[in-house]
RNA sequence: CGGAAUGUAGCUCAGCCUGGUAGAGUACUACGUUCGGGACGUAGGGGCCAAGGGUUCGAAUCCCUUCAUUCCGACCA
């Protein structure tokens, strides 16, 4: 490709809206340019990293037996009927209708569109296991896009699913698909990727992974232990929280005017917050309202509790909270009317100050065993740095991290709302057993630039940059500048490497700043003053690494040099 | 969906408070001088000042409404 072709214009200011380093980079590098919010065209560069990418992803996918298909990304209604997410899932899903007033909908993933190909493809236990995958258009109306490629609406997403007849098949293929996930990572330069424990939300199933890459710039909270290498996403993450015994003293009353805060109780007692209970009020969606007890350092992991009420969670009104026989500021939750959950944190600590449900009032010495002892002892705790890792007794400390891929044991979700069935050995009807794997190529794209630029951009690894190797040809107008930049660049495109050829008759300058944004890993340098001695100069991106090669040997050396970069890949 | 900010040239922004012919830098075009890390000079082209309504002799500027974008939350396969 010549430079003066390409269509993908450089900048050299920081566009407005753009707050990521991949974000920034990919617009200053001209790569992607946006068309309403959370929604993209790719520009050549980065079409063919995304190809690449895809490349990757589908050599490892058949690796493990998958078949790559295709399934549509407008889906009727009926079909979203059948498992229940037309009406489970909200304004997320675009729905709309067709011509005919039939209600369709714009696919955000694909679990229906392959139970039902599925179904009408299989009936026997003898034509399992097997997993069929694409790479599709997903849509999903976010309520706030972000971060560029990042956090989009619009975007294509390999996804994967596996159909098996036993647990332990799926157990089984689900841990190949895991290592399939790492090689994939590894591939595109990004080996730092962890696998880490995570929430399966919508999806359904119990068990999902999330690959996370650790970087200060990702959206989600991972909580790491570096003793024992754990990680788990913030929203199912547990610490331990262990207090000293003590013996259980009187539960008294104390005056405590205009405290209404655990900032202000620690002042006015002295005490650490570690010796409070904080009491917090929710209202459910179905107008329930709960009173939730943790310590007094600890937050309230909004997550975990919605999981254990089933239900969706909003701060109670401070009517709402009279009602259950409470004082907001002065709260406590013996004596209310409503369901109360408390914290682990809070169960096995002792003599803890807590509201007295009086204005102008706390209590000292509460003790849940002894003065709550119905309540229901759950772990709604949100971990921080330093709590207690439950595995290994280590600290815990909380990063963040771009979620890059993931994998869900579906189980029968799916199968069994949808009736595909299959006949066992004993001619029985049975629900196959499914997993499902998803990879955001985009997604993918961004992480990749996230952590590997420099501060004058993107260092893509050799396996995925858009081309293998740069020519930049310094004083075009010269003719021997000219003539063999013309013959390395069809040189080296006759032995099948892939070249953009800096053709433009710029200053070496604005070649070499453009050069860094495209951020291709080699780059040869065709200009006078090596010229003179027959000497073409190469430099690798993001290291030091330069020289001086014959012009001869230009064709060899390259190729030489991709062959041992591509083995690290 | 809440809170905040911002919409002026392809891009980054000034002008708005205090109303009076639309500005700069960069990018683009032409010519000349430069030429190994975003050169310089001269001359050009490029705007429904987000949209709609109002106030006014007159609105980019003041008022109202809508829309869009960004940031912080809520939500999120």
């Amino acid at each position: 490709m010549r430079s003066s072709r390409l269509v993908s214009r450089k900048h050299k200011e920081k566009p407005a809206e753009a707050q990521l380093t991949s974000h920034i980079f990919l617009l200053r590098g001209g790569y992607v340019r946006p068309l309403a919010n959370g929604i993209y065209s790719l520009l050549m560069p980065a079409k063919r990293i995304q190809q690449k990418i895809i490349h990757i992803i589908q050599e490892e996918m058949d690796k493990i037996d998958g078949q790559e298909i295709q399934m549509p990304i407008v889906l009727p209604r009926e079909l979203w009927q059948e498992s229940g997410r037309w009406d489970s899932v909200e304004s997320e899903l675009l729905r709309f209708k067709d011509r005919a007033s039939h209600d369709m909908l714009l696919a955000m993933t694909h679990e229906e569109a392959v139970v039902a190909l599925a179904r009408t493809e299989v009936s026997s236990y003898k034509d399992f296991p097997f997993m069929m995958y694409q790479f599709q258009t997903k849509f999903r109306d976010e309520a706030r896009s972000r971060g560029g490629l990042v956090r989009v609406r619009e975007f294509i997403m390999k996804d994967a699913y596996s159909f098996h007849t036993t647990q332990d098949d799926l157990d089984n293929y689900y841990d190949k698909c895991a290592q399939a996930y790492h090689t994939i990572f590894k591939r595109c330069g990004i080996p730092e990727v962890v696998s880490i424990q995570s929430d399966s939300g919508m999806m359904g199933g119990k068990v999902a992974h999330e690959y996370q890459l650790l970087t200060d710039s990702g959206e989600d909270k991972v909580v790491v232990c570096e003793k024992c290498n754990t990680y788990a996403n913030a929203e199912v993450a547990t610490g331990i929280y262990q207090s000293q015994p003590e013996e259980m003293l009187d539960f008294e009353q104390i005056e405590t005017p205009n405290v209404r805060t655990i900032d202000e109780l620690v002042s006015f007692t002295g005490l650490p917050e570690e010796k409070m209970a904080k009491t917090v009020f929710y209202t459910t969606d179905k107008g329930e309202t709960i009173c939730v007890v943790v310590r007094g350092d600890i937050e309230v992991n909004e997550c975990k509790l919605q999981k254990i009420v089933q239900a969706t969670l909003a701060f109670a009104t401070d009517e709402e909270v009279l009602k259950t026989g409470a004082v907001p500021g002065f709260a406590c939750a013996v004596g209310l009317t409503c369901r109360v959950f408390v914290d682990y944190s809070v169960a096995k600590a002792y003599n803890l100050i807590c509201g007295a449900n009086k204005e102008g009032y706390h209590m000292k010495n509460f003790n849940v065993s002894r003065d709550l002892p119905h309540a229901d002892i759950v772990d709604i705790a949100t971990v921080k740095t330093g709590d207690i890792c439950p595995k290994c007794g280590g600290e815990l400390t909380i990063k963040r991290g771009i979620e890059v891929g993931n994998i869900f044991k579906l189980g029968t979700r799916y199968t069994e709302s949808m009736r595909m069935v299959f006949t066992d050995e004993n001619g029985k009807d049975k629900y196959p057993i499914m997993g499902c794997y998803g990879i955001g190529i985009g997604r993918l794209l961004a992480s990749i630039c996230e952590v590997r630029h420099d501060d004058y951009g993107p260092i893509w690894p050799l396996s995925v940059a858009p081309w293998q190797v740069q020519i930049c040809a310094v004083k075009m107008d010269k003719q021997n500048v000219f003539e063999t930049a013309e013959t390395v660049y069809h040189d080296l495109q006759q032995v099948g490497v892939e070249v953009l050829f800096d053709d433009r008759n710029l200053s070496a300058g604005v070649q070499f700043a453009d050069a860094d944004l495209t951020g291709i890993p080699l780059r040869l340098i065709v200009a006078p003053r090596a010229l003179e001695q027959g000497m073409i100069e190469y430099k690798v991106r993001g290291t030091n690494e330069n020289g001086l090669i014959p012009i001869d040997e230009i064709v060899s050396f390259v190729q030489n040099w991709i062959t041992k970069e591509m083995e690290k890949y």
